[in-house]
DNA sequence: TTGACATTACTACAATTGTAGTAATTACTA
DNA sequence: TAGTAATTACTACAATTGTAGTAATGTCAA
């Protein structure tokens, strides 16, 4: 079904849900870093936007106000951006890879952590 | 200078620049994939608010054609894609990762290169 | 119960993006 | 050199995105 695609700012709003989990319109505004301040009513248009995309839900009302939570993963939401990253350079992790190495994003320790999942995962796959 | 952020459709006709070289809008039309296929003028103005942005220039003319070719590298161009992408979610580089070894886009001959990358840049780093 | 304050529901709007049409111009061919 | 085919330069336009205003409504405290 391929989900619709967030924007920039959908994902910034989803942060604030995946930290805080379920919440108000209000509490996502205030929780938005000091330099993203926006009104109240960006905010809530941004939320009205991602329901409608259907990566938050609304769950119960507080006194006057909607409840909103994730329904999307981050994880999942991870997943689809780097795919469609990955597309469009070409569908290989390499280039993404050598750039975290050339801004040394990547140390020893990182790459010892990946091999050690890599070979978890193949275990898993071959169970 | 903080360069003009490229649009998926522009980093797709970069894409052909960086393979193609210079080149005319006819040559990148006709090299967009099959299933990518738009009209002559869909391309030149992509190309021209690429040249706009500074990412590619006019070279010289063959014929009546405008021949262009890209300013901003290819890897350059990934990165600040990267970075932006890292930033949207959190600036480390650990989500991703965690994708590419759980979509099977990394094996262990991948991390054996990037190991080798990393102890590379390490060597250069305190030279 | 009422009035103030918060929240909602709805509308707006400019900039960007993907897509393409059209008129004018250029250049090569017969 | 004149006609035609390609290319340019310019314009258009709807959808999306970031941003916010406004009017109506709901809720709670006094």
């Amino acid at each position: 079904m391929s989900r619709k695609k967030l924007t920039p700012m959908e994902i910034e709003v989803m942060q604030q849900f995946w930290q805080l989990g379920a919440t108000s319109i209000r509490d996502i505004q205030d929780s938005l870093p000091e330099n993203r301040q926006v009104e109240y009513t960006t905010v809530q248009t941004i939320v009205y936007r991602l329901e409608k995309k259907g990566a938050v839900r609304r769950t119960r009302k507080i006194g006057n106000a909607h409840i909103f939570e994730a329904v999307w993963s981050r994880k999942s939401a991870i997943g689809s951006f780097v795919e469609d990253f990955l597309a469009l350079f070409g569908g290989s992790a390499e280039p993404v890879m050598s750039h975290l190495v050339d801004s040394g994003k990547l140390n020893l320790e990182d790459i010892k952590m990946l091999e050690n999942a890599v070979r978890e995962k193949a275990k898993e796959d071959t169970k």
